[in-house]
This record gives structure tokens, C-alpha cells and sequence, in this order.
DNA sequence: AGTTATAAGTGAAAAAAATCACTAAAATCA
DNA sequence: TGATTTTAGTGATTTTTTTCACTTATAACT
């Protein structure tokens, strides 16, 4: 059975609220709890939850522990995965510098910059390396997963070399969108868009 | 007629569009070509766009200057908006230099941070100030829409700041969820999220 | 031990969203 | 000028998603 799109979303984001709740020691949580923590109600966490063939307590709620544990495995959550950030103007060295990725199985391995002296100036315990270098190092280190944040111009480019090395998915936080051939999982984070589509509510 | 809240988000894509169309010069752009640009069909542009009761050219598209101005009309996206953002983290001091938030629309006049330290070393063009004065620069500049980029223990004393001050709308980059009351637009970015939703659907 | 209250599970219903299929208009081409 | 092609507009249909309503289980309480 497929699961919806809108569900591998929600369950995600259950993921997180186990991780937030395991490690303040909470045994159990309620479909409501949860709805709450993710901003849903409780019927779609319910109908969620059974969609990946987990089953709660009544009158408990589910089990964190083997909840998060069935999730990461439906979910491919279970193993650190290796990323890269492309373009490391401000956003990128902040993204670079995320200290929550690695906690949540995501570790920065690389970082990219077409601007040499960028790349000297920049001190971080992560290695940071001319685009040039981006095919070669991304192959070589089995790096899964590209965020880009490089200006529009070059996105689409930057995208290409990380098809070509290999990657299996990218983040794109510049500010237009690109082509990945349809086998690559692709999602953007458009910075202005989601201030305009809060005034667009006002 | 109300708006579908899934309308509402592409329509705001669709004026992203539209303005990069417009900076180009191009006059006409096809439901298919804003379908490809915002990742959507079609089918699904057209009724957008006729709910919001504009109506494009046969053979021809819609006109990218006019559609773009009655968006901008219908989705309260032609004045510009303050804003300001609450943590000057690496995350935080990245947002506050975002030359593109201004272009597009939203202009940053504000940041703060409860270290006192923190706000001397920054140097940006953009006023900072300690937490502590919050409420009364929000308040006093009329400052519309808060950006938070605290860690998570404060996450939702900064919100309830922010409201309390006036803003109409929070996007929160904090990995926990914060409640709001409900006339406040509030939206989150959760970039361990955003990963994870790409590493499911590997 | 019996009662009550809470919370999951789930088929059905409703609502929402997306897609289709067709029409109409107009630009282009022969 | 007439045929063809492109593209919007839209009611109908289909699909997807969410919500509801009800059942069942069991923990807690009296």
C-alpha cells in the first residue's frame, strides 16, 4: 500500500514531536497530543498512524518509543545520512553551522563556494570546498542529500552537478525554482514566499 | 467567495513568477508555463487564477503585469510590510541581511536577541535590540509580521511577546511548535523537517 | 467487582481538491 | 479567407483527503 504525501509529511513531523517527547522520558502520547504538537487533529493522526500498521493503547495513546522506532523504519529515518551545503553566503554558513541537523540524523559533510576566498575565510570544523571539487567529493563521500543555496542564477546549474554526483535529494532554498529529472526527491523552501503567503492571510 | 487556503499558497507562487517574468520583460505567460514554474498543472492554475475572477488572453496567456497587480490586489501583497526577527543566531543574522526580503516586499527593520553581547558584535545597517525592548519597538514601528529564530525553550515566550505587541502574522524557524491565537497568521519552517521528508521518500 | 471515562480503530460520509473533457476564442498559417 | 492550432474558461467527474460517528478496549476510580 502507498502511503499519501500529505501523510509521509504528517509522519515526519510525528517523528520529530517522539524525538522532542522520548527525550523528556514520556512513556505514551494521544493521537490529540500530537495533533496538537504538528497542528492537525486527531482523526488525521489516527488514520496516519494506521496507515504505517502501528497500534496505540486505549487509554494510553501510543508508545513513544516503538512508535519513533516504527516510524524511523517506514520511514527511512534510521540512519545517519550524508549532506552537503552548496553556496555559502550567510544562509549557507548558517545551514552549514545547524548544530540540530547532526542531532537529527542529518550530517553536514561538505560545503561548497565558487568564491575561493570565501572558502578561506570561513572557519568551521566542516570542509569546505570550490564547486569545482563538488562532483569528485560528493561521489567519493556518498553524499545523499544537496542543499542549495547559491543565488538564482547558478541554482539550476548547481543542481545538475548534484544529479550527476549522485545525490538522491535536494533541498533548494534559492529563490526560484528547478528541473531534477523525477527520480531525484526535490523540495524547495522559498524565504519570501512563505512571509508573502502570511500577509496574503492578514 | 472564499479562497481555498492551498489556492492561496500558489497564487502566491504565481506572483513570485510573475515578477521574475516581469523584471524579463515578457508580456504573456501560458496556465502551463506558471503550471511548470510553481510545480503544479495546468488545470489547477486556471482555477486558480478564476476564482480570483481575473481572466487571461486565448491563444495568448495571461498578461504578466496585469495579473501580477491584481494579485497583488487580491492577496494584500502591494505595500510593503515590516518585520523584524527575534534571534540573531547564524540562522537569525542570515535573515536579517537577506537583501531579497526587502526587494520582494518585506522590509526588515528590526532585530533582537537577549544577549547583550551578541547585538554589539553584529553590524548591519538594520537597528538591533535587546529582547527586553521587544514589545515597545514592535509596537511603536508598527511592525506586522515577526520572524522567529530563537532555540526552542524560548520559542513561545517570544511569540506571545510578538503578539502582545501587535504583529499579524509569526513565521516561526524554532524546531518546536508554538500556539497562537487564531487570528494570528502563523506559519514554521522546521528545516530538520524538510530534510526528513525528502529521506522518507528515498 | 462494577462503573465510568478515555482513547484507539475504522468504515462511512462529507468535503475538498484535482483532473478531465469539452467549448470558445483568436492568432497563425496556407 | 478558410483551416488549424493554441490556449483560456468551466461544468462535470473523479480522486483524494479529512472528518465524523460509532465500536471496542482498558485504565482508573468507587
Amino acid at each position: 500500500m502507498n502511503i499519501p504525501s500529505n501523510t509521509i509529511d504528517r509522519l515526519c513531523k510525528i517523528f520529530g514531536q517522539l524525538d522532542i517527547l522520548g527525550k523528556k522520558s514520556i512513556e505514551f502520547v494521544s493521537s490529540k497530543d500530537l495533533a496538537i504538537a504538528i497542528g492537525t487533529t486527531e482523526y488525521t493522526v489516527r488514520k496516519d498512524i494506521s496507515l504505517i500498521g502501528v497500534t496505540g493503547f486505549t487509554r494510553k495513546g501510543y508508545e513513544v518509543v516503538s512508535l519513533k522506532e516504527q516510524l524511523g523504519e517506514k520511514l527511512n529515518l534510521k540512519t545517519q545520512r550524508k549532506a552537503c551545503i552548496v553556496g555559502l553566503g550567510r544562509l549557507g554558513t548558517a545551514l552549514l553551522d545547524y548544530e540540530k541537523f547532526k542531532q537529527d540524523g542529518f550530517d553536514i559533510v561538505a560545503g561548497f563556494d565558487s568564491s575561493i576566498n570565501k572558502i578561506e575565510r570561513i572557519h568551521t570544523s566542516i570542509d569546505v570546498f570550490s564547486v569545482a571539487e563538488l562532483e569528485n567529493v560528493v561521489s567519493q563521500c556518498n553524499i545523499e542529500l544537496g542543499i542549495i543555496a547559491v543565488p538564482s542564477e547558478h541554482a539550476q546549474d548547481i543542481a545538475d552537478k548534484l544529479v550527476r554526483a549522485g545525490v538522491k535529494g535536494i533541498l533548494n532554498f534559492s529563490p526560484v525554482e528547478i528541473n531534477v529529472n523525477e527520480n531525484i526527491i526535490y523540495s524547495r523552501i522559498d524565504l519570501t514566499n512563505a512571509l508573502r503567503s502570511i500577509a496574503a492571510r492578514f
